[in-house]
RNA sequence: GUGGGUAUAGCUCAGGUGGUUAGAGCACCAGAUUGUGGCUCUGGGGGCCGUCGGUUCAAGUCCGAUUAUCCACCCCA
């Protein structure tokens, strides 16, 4: 053999045995977003490096240190996305969205890539849920992105998600802050670590979120972006926490709550998990009023989070919320005998025609090990085509689950097929309705 | 980018202080009066012990490097 090979350093491939799982959560996630009236979109998997320059924010450690970015053969910067939302806002802006009907409401479930070093939680592509609502400038909006997070977290039966929100203001309110914040820790200087130094310099509010016990400590006297939030941010903040306690979602208000990504603006909100190791935020995001501006169009309030589908998979393995695979087979068709083996392509192809799910030997295995891979496949039936059946035209429906009666049927597929009805089990529609308005 | 753990069959793992042809369970394949699965039993295939180098008469075992992987920091989903 060939030396092998392996996918590159945080990647994973999804197995025939894993992907049911998949399917599973992203049509639990395609039917909540339906519900709140969002519809899909696509769009490229790399996008010009300047998109992301100026959309995440050139200071931001994604952009910094994280991104895949190449040259490509016309010489043009490219790089692969590492988050959605820049790439949702930029085909926002470049159709003119802006001039339909908002809002504007879409989710995707794409894969974003960062180069990160690898850790339970944290790969190097990963997928992410994310939904984008343009138009909206009132708290209602944020409630209800909030809540539609809400919506499938608890649709998919995950326990032990808590959620924290905080404003962090807006460009009228935040230079000011900036500004407070800047004197509270030059101030204690010394007392910082290496990395919140240079926080200090480029960005103080990320210093509230260093982990390190000093700057932690610290941290905790810091001046609150709440003190310091202006009327309309205030009101903002207000109208959030009303309308999530009239729905009933809980949360908590955390003051040190700051995210990442350059463009939020107010709201910004995480879900957070402590089962599935230290990256335990499993949805997060916020309001960006400024980007769509930022990147070309016109000022238009916007706001929408992004969500791991691996850490919302890990979560449901853990909690035992996955369903087993319904995929199964409906009939085996085993055979013996060059006549019948050839018959048998025929009765399957008719039947898969029909809706059935029908599998046959593709080995050459003898009667019995077809036997075994019929149980194996977890067929409900199968049936033994042979140079008996060839005779006589006529072969025994099994019940593979041992129960019941097998029940003798003409060999034709119309016939196998009203014998199969008539158990209820049932071909299903080629052409169906899309996976997330299925019932 | 910084730190720690691990690396033996497809998978999960055994292999005291170095000592002949490296093991188990599961999985896979084949049989158990030749046309019938699940349970049981029997047998079989499959490992340059991550890679390279060093110590030694002798290395899966000790040392070093390298790569991969896991976990944590940082950051994020």
């Amino acid at each position: 053999m060939a030396e092998k090979l392996a996918a590159p350093r945080g990647t994973h491939d999804a197995l025939p045995g894993q992907t049911p799982a998949w399917l599973w959560l992203e049509n639990v996630l395609r039917r909540v977003a339906n519900r709140f009236s969002y519809r899909e979109i696509r769009f490229p998997t790399f996008e010009h490096t300047e998109l992301f320059l100026r959309g995440v924010g050139d200071t931001t450690d994604v952009v910094q240190k994280e991104m895949y970015t190449f040259t490509d053969k016309g010489g043009r910067s490219i790089t692969l996305r590492p988050e959605g939302t820049a790439s949702v806002v930029r085909a926002f802006v470049e159709h003119a969205l802006y001039a339909g009907p908002l809002p504007l409401k879409v989710y995707y479930i794409a894969p974003n890539f960062r180069y990160e070093k690898p850790q339970a939680g944290r790969l190097r592509e990963h997928h992410q849920f994310g939904v984008e609502c343009f138009g909206p400038a009132s708290p209602a909006a944020d409630a209800e992105v909030i809540g539609l997070a809400h919506g499938y977290i608890n649709a998919l039966g995950l326990k032990g998600i808590a959620l924290r929100v905080n404003s962090i203001g807006c460009p009228v309110c935040r230079p000011q802050y900036h500004q407070a914040l800047g004197t509270f820790f030059e101030a204690h200087r010394e007392t910082l670590c290496h990395t919140c130094h240079d926080r200090l310099a480029r960005n103080p509010l990320r210093i509230l979120d260093c982990k390190n016990k000093p700057c932690a400590a610290l941290a905790a006297d810091a001046p609150a972006m709440t003190d310091d939030l202006c009327d309309l941010c205030r009101d903002h903040q207000a109208g959030l926490e009303a309308h999530l306690a009239a729905m009933g979602i809980a949360f908590t208000i955390d003051p040190m709550l700051v995210r990442g990504l350059d463009y939020y603006t107010r709201t910004v909100f995480e879900f957070v998990s402590d089962t599935i190791g230290a990256q335990g935020t499993v949805c997060g995001g916020g309001r960006y009023d400024s980007l769509v501006e930022t990147l070309g169009g016109p000022p238009t309030p916007a706001l929408g989070f992004g969500s791991g589908i691996e850490r919302l998979l890990m979560m449901c393995h853990a909690q035992g919320l996955i369903p087993g695979d319904t995929d199964r087979c409906q009939l085996y068709i085993a055979t013996m005998g060059g006549r019948a083996e050839v018959y048998a392509a025929s009765l399957a192809a008719n039947l898969r025609a029909k809706g059935i799910c029908a599998e046959r030997d593709l080995m050459g295995r003898s009667l019995k090990a077809q036997m075994k891979a019929a149980n194996r496949s977890g067929a409900a039936y199968s049936l033994v085509v042979g140079d008996d059946e060839m005779e006589t035209r006529r072969g025994i429906l099994k019940r593979m689950d041992g129960e019941g009666s097998d029940a003798p049927v003409a060999l034709e597929a119309e016939e196998i097929l009203s014998a199969l009805e008539s158990q209820g089990c049932c071909g299903i529609p080629l052409s169906d309705a899309p996976a997330c308005f299925a019932e």
